[in-house]
DNA sequence: TAATTATATTAGCAACATGTAATATTATAT
DNA sequence: ATATAATATTACATGTTGCTAATATAATTA
């Protein structure tokens, strides 16, 4: 009779675990951060405050999941975001929770 | 020099909190079911295969962060979505992961 | 080569999340 | 009142996650 839509649960795997890679305050802020510019591990260790191994970790673990890729470069390392479905993402929850610092980039009137 | 749009630690700690609300795969299904229109406990029993007990705890979970609220109908309980937040973050996933069941909603030509 | 800087890895513990089983509650019907 | 159906709650065992501290690696400089 009503013909619910059943999404693959291959996809809702997919998705959840896409998900709870970003649920998180440490790797969520790295991405936001990430979403205006490439950076390199201290940047982020600098604006983020958090501990040196912590972030690695936090870095580490995204990467593997492809959601972040990194590159050398000297004895630094700069990150960004690998999968622009989660830029998008992270784009949709700045506009969800910050959504006065979605509006007019830059300039005014 | 470079202005990083610092978001505050609140808004990261609330993002961060809703997206680990829905980061399950039991609750995702459930929201994806509650997209399409409210449904009572046992049709979300049915449509997912969850158990009882274990479909009621995450229920009352996602009604206690207020993504979900719930209507006593004689004895049964119908839940649907409370925070269009919710719906828009899940409708921004279903793109991304389900990006064929975006497009031509019903009917074609 | 030794020191320094930048980053990664490992180990271990503490905190939290999840599922199941059992039980409780509430409404309806007999 | 009893039985049944629908849902909620509790307790507990297990698994997962996250943090810190310590250590390792790699590039740079002296």
């Amino acid at each position: 009779m009503n013909e619910l839509p059943q999404i693959p649960e291959d996809r809702i795997k997919a998705a959840s675990q896409g998900l709870r890679a970003i649920a998180h305050e440490l790797r969520l802020s790295v991405l936001c951060l990430l979403l205006e510019r490439p950076m390199c591990v201290h940047e982020l260790i600098e604006a983020t405050g958090a501990a040196q191994s912590n972030l690695s970790q936090h870095l580490s673990k995204m990467r593997m999941l492809g959601i972040l890729e990194n590159e050398k470069r000297g004895q630094e390392v700069i990150y960004r975001i690998a999968n622009p479905a989660f830029a998008d993402l992270v784009h949709a929850l700045k506009f969800i929770y910050c959504p006065e610092m979605c509006v007019a980039p830059k300039g005014e009137g």
